[in-house]
DNA sequence: ATCGAGTACTGTACCGTCCAGTTCCACAGT
DNA sequence: ACTGTGGAACTGGACGGTACAGTACTCGAT
């Protein structure tokens, strides 16, 4: 059912996406748009009501695959035995995701125009922030309960755990350009994080 | 040492601070800046050569001011007895000051901007975060010396503490529009951050 | 006579629309 | 299976309208 409509369709989403993460809203035209998407600027007005409507489509669409990679990385099984080696894993792995280039400057273009859409910062930061948490928090309620932590609200250590792992290298991110972090980096983040988090709620 | 023209000159500073973080860059024009400075665009150009220098100059000066303000508040000494007392006042006074709604805008500011002004993204990142919790730091080693806490790296301390403390409330800030923390929630951030901080580094 | 206010002007960028001509596709009849 | 046909979708380019950075020029104030 691949339509060519459909097709056109597509490409022009993922031209958006694009040039939209790498541009910003206001950097971006839509002949930039029509023509990386290889696309008469007339189907994108045919597909899209407006710049304003096609930026909230990619945007929210981006968010929700952020938000089931998010999903899958939570559910990994945590044994009982070697609960400190497991969870500096599943650290590990939240900071690769979240500190990927595409993930930051998606968080980029959010806050930048948080003003200009409100909607659109709001749905995010519901969709792909506490819903993120929420996961998280699951997952420790669960380790509580086997009484491999001690915790009585799993959502605020969420927090605490997220807030300890990523404060940094993801405001570095937003702040100075483009920068990737080295491995051993991020491997040091997962650890220190891991151990205080360990040391307050164990 | 006010001469007329010195007054101008500040005077369009405050204009292009104001407007700069309530609009953004894109979202600001000339003609605004001038206006509300009461001053003719003429003259605004005749004291800075154009809209990117205009913007820089106040994002540093904006910088410099919060870095002077975290500088005061990481001096506040705190006494042995209470520790945990006084490192909660401590920690709250820090929300405070980085959830003002001012902070936030700038903060919104040059993350919309940093591909645009790479060069102001790091320095904003160096003088306005790095120094930051440099101080900080200092100020738990101090406390590390002491004998109040034990503390290996205190640079990384700081990180921590600043992580537990902002992860939230920040991103919450900055997703979700001009939006205005309870006090209550900023009581409640500062005790638990820093009871886990204390768990891990007492 | 110097400085700045006020305003008009230039050049550019870009959103959204329009139109004339072309390509795709589903479905009919053979 | 093969062809023909109508309609929908698409192309490419032009265009109106608007917004805005930066410049030029006139006139009044001090």
């Amino acid at each position: 059912m691949d339509s060519r409509s459909a097709r056109k369709h597509q490409a022009i989403m993922d031209a958006a996406t694009t040039v939209f993460l790498d541009k910003g809203y206001s950097g971006t035209s839509m002949d930039d748009i029509a023509k990386l998407a290889a696309v008469s600027k007339q189907t994108v007005y045919k597909h899209f009501a407006d710049k304003e409507k096609l930026f909230a489509d990619i945007v929210l669409a981006t968010t929700d695959r952020l938000d089931t990679a998010i999903d899958l990385l939570a559910g990994i099984p945590i044994d009982a035995d070697n609960l400190e080696e497991n969870l500096t894993r599943l650290a590990r792995q939240f900071l690769t995701t979240l500190t990927h280039p595409q993930v930051i400057q998606l968080r980029r273009l959010i806050i930048a125009n948080a003003d200009t859409f409100p909607d659109l910062g709001a749905a995010w930061y519901e969709r792909g922030f506490e819903r993120g948490l929420a996961t998280l928090a699951s997952t420790f309620q669960r380790l509580s309960d086997q009484g491999l932590l001690r915790i009585d609200d799993a959502l605020l250590a969420a927090n605490h755990f997220s807030g300890l792992l990523l404060w940094i290298p993801v405001n570095k991110a937003m702040f100075t350009g483009r920068s990737q972090h080295t491995e051993a980096d991020l491997d040091r983040h997962a650890a220190t994080g891991t151990r205080v988090f360990l040391a307050a709620y164990r």
